[in-house]
RNA sequence: GUGGCCGUAGCUCAGUUGGCAGAGCGUCAGGUUGUGGCCCUGAAUGUCGCGGGUUCGAAUCCCGUCGGUCACCCCA
């Protein structure tokens, strides 16, 4: 990259041919899987006040404190770029009153986060995600879980890994947050500094410390589930019966733990092996919001799709360049090259992709034009077919010419179309 | 936010001790005045990321900065 000028801002991307294809590829293929779950799609503002992120996603977290682009707008208002998509959907949702109470809605967005970019993590990244409103049903979990693993076989992602725990009960949470506290804290000299610091704040982080003395400590303890109550370890039974009967496979982390304070009972994540250390590709989980007044509930997750892009290019690399349903005009002289003109707009108006050079280069130059652009078909108009009446077609993939008249020609090229 | 590595043509990268800015691929043109891919010939393309410093002289050494990348933190 040249100058600075040109460089986007750290973290930030430009998205356009070819990667481009690749992400209305897997958008399209998503939106086709969505729909056969009864999913529809919401656009919610990227921008919202900076208390809709703070009260949904937990005022501890570093989300909310170290990562949030917050600034106050010329009225005074604090507002914040969306750093997630679970909490403008809720405050949707929650807006929509009894209308939205079992809302199956999904969303594609750009997410921001002032973090330091590493692979398949960006400032502005983008996340596919989905939210099924309605009160704790073990069924419902293992829907969406099972929707979530399709959409990413969807894609030909064969790698996944799933991961599943549950988070208990709001007031499971709190007590056992302290019972854990209470068991570190005589152990507290042998943590790393950074589980020291989280023993204070959230300690359910030490759980998935990736530092050895740290997790040697964390592998004595009795596993989180044991602190919660008999009604949150029967519901997490439930939704892994319910997997196990449709085939899913996963496996139970019980020191997986999920950052946002909104989630309850079922939590998860997917990991794949392409992203290196950092190797969630999506999680999801249980959660209750309380927004304006209104109580929601609710079971979702998130994909991170340039995670999802970065495991893709490792397990199926972009096919090798083929042709594409493209037909280039070629005209030798002006009168021909008027004619082509015309040609050219009228197989546009029917939907035929067609391009042609429209500075007049030699024909030589407009073959090597229409190659690079993976053509698959060559009009090819001058003198001579002016006089004949006639056109001829050129198929670039065998070199096979034949001399067409107009109704055969447009039968022909609009084969292309599909 | 912290640390390691990196930044030279559109792309991938060479560049010796500080001494004329390079190659391959791609692009354009010609070889074939009406035919792409293969081959041959030729041409164009650079604020050496940016700014400062050291020096007779800096792509090269030093400082700062922007960007990339990897790891930590955190998360998708």
């Amino acid at each position: 990259m040249a100058s600075e000028e040109l460089q986007p801002l750290q973290g930030m991307a430009d998205l356009a041919m070819p990667e481009i294809a690749r992400w209305q590829r897997i958008e399209s293929q998503a939106r086709a899987v969505l729909n056969c779950y009864g999913f529809t799609e919401a656009r919610t503002p990227i921008l919202e006040r900076y208390d809709l992120f703070v009260r949904s996603l937990g005022d501890e977290t570093d989300v909310v404190q170290k990562e949030m682009y917050h600034f106050e707008d010329r009225g005074g208002r604090q507002l914040a770029l969306r750093p997630e998509g679970t909490a403008g959907v809720i405050r949707y949702i929650a807006s929509r009153g009894q209308d939205a109470q079992d809302a199956r809605v999904y969303y594609i967005g750009s997410m921001f986060r002032s973090e330091r970019p590493q692979a398949g993590r960006r400032r502005q990244f983008h996340q596919l995600g989905v939210e099924a409103i309605g009160a704790a049903q073990a069924a419902v979990d293992a829907e969406v879980i099972a929707l979530h693993l399709h959409l990413l076989r969807a894609w030909g992602l064969s790698q996944c890994r799933l991961n599943i725990n549950t988070r208990g009960l709001a007031s499971d949470r709190v007590a056992a947050q302290e019972q854990l506290r209470a068991l570190l804290l005589p152990r507290r000299e042998d943590l790393c500094a950074d589980c020291q610091r989280r023993l204070d704040g959230n300690v359910l982080r030490v759980l998935d410390c990736k530092n050895p003395k740290c997790a040697a400590i964390v592998a004595e303890l009795p596993p989180l589930t044991s602190f919660m109550s008999v009604e949150a370890r029967a519901y997490l039974d439930e939704v892994c019966h319910i997997l196990k009967s449709l085939d899913l496979p996963f496996v139970l982390r019980p020191n997986l733990v999920r950052g946002l304070d909104y989630y309850q009972h079922t939590v998860w994540e997917i990991t794949h092996p392409a992203l290196g250390a950092q190797d969630a590709i999506a999680g999801g989980g249980r959660y209750s919001l309380n927004i304006g007044g209104r109580a929601i509930e609710g079971v979702g997750f998130a994909i991170g799709l340039e995670r999802a892009i970065v495991a893709l290019d490792a397990e199926q690399p972009e096919a090798p360049p083929e042709r594409l349903p493209l037909v280039w005009l070629v005209a030798q002289g002006d009168q021909a090259f008027d004619d082509s003109l015309r040609l050219l707009q009228s197989l546009r108006w029917r939907g035929i992709p067609s391009q042609m050079c429209l500075d007049r280069r030699s024909m030589k130059a407009q073959f090597r034009a229409a190659d690079r652009a993976k053509a698959s078909l060559v009009v090819i108009r001058g003198d001579a077919e002016m006089e004949k009446g006639i056109f001829l077609l050129k198929d670039l993939s065998n070199g096979a010419q034949s001399e067409l008249e107009m109704p055969e020609l447009l039968e022909r090229l609009l084969q292309v179309k599909a």
